[in-house]
DNA sequence: TGAATGATTTACT
DNA sequence: GTAAATCATTCAA
């Protein structure tokens, strides 16, 4: 992308960077809470081209099998859906509407198809990185607020599928201040799910400006 | 083998 | 506000 970069870390970017590792008993308990709790915590990215982080504002649980709207729905077991039958604390990253990956954290027990999509994060370190990906201001808030950006600003793809957040390689979540506050509401775009859909299963912090924006659609109901 | 669709984003009217 | 972009995955046949 950019030659210039990457920049060095900055002190306070050094600081972030030099949080707790989460664990993996951490994801390896109800998907619900994990989903939770990994409000504030603290997603990072190394690669070649550098290193960013963010503050995680935003996530949603899935519940399989018997979560309608999660892909596990039924026990469905396949290629793509393999990383959320194991160990917990890993990636399980997918391709949607022909353009766009997601990411979400394994959660639960082995055989437990549980998982946590991450759909907003506040920009912490390499900032600039992210905006370079992104091809957009530094300062705006739609750098991360939302499921596919952030995988953008952050260079999440396939490639990332099922890489160990646990340890200190290309992804990787640290402990960062808990928020004040944690709202929640429906999930977003899981009208298909019938009454799953209606279940307060998203987790945001309220304060925070990379919350994302609902679609049109959502503001309706 | 083919058709439908989606845990969305962006651009445009 | 609406629509286009764009393709892996899934399921039916």
């Amino acid at each position: 992308m950019s030659e210039a970069l990457p920049l060095e870390p900055n002190r306070a970017e050094r600081s972030v960077l030099a949080g707790k590792l989460v664990t993996r008993t951490f994801y390896s308990r109800p998907v619900l809470e994990v989903a939770r709790q990994c409000i504030g915590k603290v997603l990072v990215r190394s690669n070649p081209q550098g290193v960013v982080a963010g503050r995680i504002v935003e996530a949603e649980a899935y519940r399989g099998p018997e979560d309608r709207a999660a892909h596990s729905f039924g026990g469905r077991r396949t290629r793509r859906t393999e990383a959320m039958f194991g160990r917990a604390g890993v990636a399980y990253v997918f391709f949607v509407y022909g353009m766009h990956w997601h990411l979400n954290l394994v959660a639960g027990n082995v055989g437990e198809p549980h998982a946590v999509l991450i759909r907003g994060v506040e920009p912490l370190v390499g900032v600039e990185l992210m905006a370079a990906r992104r091809k957009m201001d530094a300062k705006r808030d739609a750098l991360t607020n939302g499921p596919g950006k952030l995988c953008v600003a952050f260079a999440i793809t396939g490639d990332d599928y099922g890489a160990d957040l646990c340890r200190r390689g290309p992804l990787y979540l640290l402990e960062g201040p808990a928020p004040r506050r944690i709202a929640r509401s429906p999930r977003i775009g899981v009208d298909y799910a019938g009454s799953w859909a209606a279940r307060p299963w998203r987790f945001f912090d309220p304060t925070s400006r990379y919350v994302s924006k609902p679609r049109p659609a959502q503001r309706l109901a």
